[in-house]
DNA sequence: CGATTGAGTGAACAAGTGTTCACTATAGTG
DNA sequence: CACTATAGTGAACACTTGTTCACTCAATCG
């Protein structure tokens, strides 16, 4: 269980209210509900909504403040979508962060990190989610936001492999290259991951063990791999 | 110039009116407006936005005709979504068809495959943006629907790969796993293209040899391959 | 030929939308 | 302490939305 899933609707903010005090500096207070709202949208999309059909008085309703209220953290649905690609990036670095870490484990490593990768994935669903959906659907800033980040994720992954002396042999461009096709395969398992039926155990492990293969394919390429002429 | 693009917006369909006679058979005339809807979808789609931040009244607009008429050909937006899809199979698969009616150029023929795709997926950019868009935001079945037409378009490739003897000496489920891979390499190479920026000509180098490579990499990958124990 | 069918119409509906505005009441300030 | 700045309110606005319904009128059929 994810710690950033409440679980519970955020509701009745009331101002003098005994309940749920306030509590706090005032621009504390702001930022804990501009993550309301921020969670609202992700708690919508859990259903399987995409992110390009929520509206600003669904997201004001879920978050439990008023329409108005929004304006005073976003101009935009879209800038709130630019603050979750931010929170996704976020997401993302973590895990290299993990994975740096904690080390490579020593044997069937593809099949372990892919293991790492698919709890990873399945605690931090919201996000994965909105990823998955903002992706292709999402407006072009967006869209264009999380490519960037997309890339950013490749070019740290690369500077890892550097780092650790993993193919040593190739150049920073082909590293670089091989990693962007990784990072394209793992959002792609993200959302078969997402979408896997609840109960068929049998589906997942056949959508794990394709997803290992098709790594240890990357990764044979990688090793055939010379540098164009 | 593709084919299926009118550029002109559909209107004004007047019943008795001089101009655009309805000209033919009852059932004719029926499927010709049901087109129209699907073509309005894909052109406000055009401008970048997501399928499902499209609008019944909208399509119906944009094709032309009341939106009450809608509901003579689609009982929804997600049905028409559906529709849409299987265009988007029939475009693929004449894709494949074309490939495989041209044969393999001698040389080069990663780097040739690759204009041509290229020059396809322009050719098409309102089925492939479509495809994008909806591959990750739309509503679970279309989403659904998505993916059986990826798998699907990936099996046959594979099938053809067999009946021209390139990469006999692997087993077909291994086959299959690789196309899957180049099949998403391709649809995000898709995605790509289509945002390109205008004018950047070296950026659309670039992108071009970056997928070019990618490819490279997944089939040096498979000569490499052992299937696993 | 006259009768039937059904694709497309136009008006109406209840509900939902984004945005604005004057407002309140409280944390932070001098 | 009184004063100010501002996060959040609640009501109002002008639209847009999906769906329904009785309707028209031309292609089709007996």
């Amino acid at each position: 269980m994810s710690a950033e899933t409440t679980g519970e609707t955020a509701r009745k903010r009331s101002r003098s209210g005994s309940t749920s005090t306030p509590s706090g500096s005032r621009s504390a207070q702001k930022q804990r509900t501009r993550e309301e709202l921020l969670n609202a949208a992700l708690n919508l999309m859990d259903t399987g909504r995409g992110f390009s059909s929520l509206s600003l008085r669904e997201v004001t309703r879920e978050a439990g403040v008023v329409p108005a209220a929004f304006y005073r953290h976003f101009s935009d649905l879209d800038e709130l979508g630019l603050a979750l690609v931010e929170a996704c990036g976020l997401t993302l670095r973590r895990l290299l962060r993990e994975a740096r870490r904690q080390g490579l484990p020593p044997t069937q490593m593809l099949r372990s990190s892919v293991l790492i990768y698919k709890n990873y994935v399945k605690a931090h669903h919201r996000y994965f989610r909105f990823a998955a959906s903002a992706r292709g659907g999402g407006s072009p800033s967006i869209r264009k936001a999380i490519r960037n980040e997309e890339s950013h994720f490749a070019h740290e992954m690369a500077q890892d492999m550097r780092n650790l002396d993993l193919m040593p042999r190739l150049p920073m461009a082909a590293l670089e290259m091989i990693c962007s096709l990784v990072v394209t395969t793992m959002m792609n398992a993200a959302t078969d991951i997402l979408d896997l039926p609840e109960g068929q155990r049998q589906a997942e492990k056949e959508m794990t063990e394709n997803f290992v293969m098709q790594l240890r394919l990357i990764f044979l390429g990688a090793r055939a791999w010379r540098p164009p002429a």
